[in-house]
DNA sequence: GGTATATTCAACCATCCGGTTGAGCGATCA
DNA sequence: TGATCGCTCAACCGGATGGTTGAATATACC
């Protein structure tokens, strides 16, 4: 039951898994292929991989006999937040970033 | 051995260091005050808090008795660059800042 | 049909992680 | 000096994690 942000975080713990997902910045790919430049075995980054859809950060899709894997983005994006957050705000007081948020928000900022 | 990156993702991926994280945002606290908030061991908390200094998102000083602890928003920087090259994702989502206001500010630190 | 290919499953192992409790230790204070 | 406070350490426990190997499944090819 861990919560979504636990999921991602602790998928990105893991230098494979981050190089996978390196790898998948470039194209999609069968997990085969993922699994070619390690050098443990398949099964390990099948798991790998399932952690990592498991966290929303890729999906995979059934075509024939061959799983291809796909980042999915999106999934970062919630936890890049997080993280930019503190990196923004540094050690300020909560109330006024508040008030700054209605103000943005409220003035319809749209991304 | 682990690469920072490795650390910083690690500590972000459990919900009481990231709640931790998020009261130090507000100001410096000493250990027992950090604790206070949880239903955990006081010792469970010092460990927390090692985790977190290791990966350097946060810095101890030792005053008196008294250790405090700081919030040291740079480490968070490195990892949120790490996130930005996945690309796509604009500097800052706000809709998505206002959820974790909502998650991570309002559940807090009651869990 | 039979064989090769792509991937997962299952069992197992070593290690790590988050929690506990109890002892230990330096700093403070009456 | 002795008691208390603030915090950490050490030992322990249960469960997760990352790796292995070998069997299983399903698809594709000849």
């Amino acid at each position: 039951m861990a919560d979504r942000l636990d999921q991602v975080f602790a998928a990105l713990a893991d230098p494979t898994r981050r190089a996978i997902l390196t790898m998948l910045l470039e194209d999609d790919m069968a997990v085969t292929d993922v699994a070619q430049p390690f050098a443990i075995s398949l099964a390990a980054v099948s798991r790998h991989l399932q952690v990592l859809a498991a966290a929303g950060l890729i999906s995979q899709e059934q075509r024939g006999r061959v799983k291809w894997c796909k980042l999915e983005p999106d999934a970062l994006r919630e936890a890049s937040v997080w993280m930019q957050a503190f990196g923004m705000m540094g050690p300020l007081d909560l109330d006024a970033f508040e008030r700054f948020l209605d103000t943005e928000l409220g003035a319809g900022a749209d991304d």
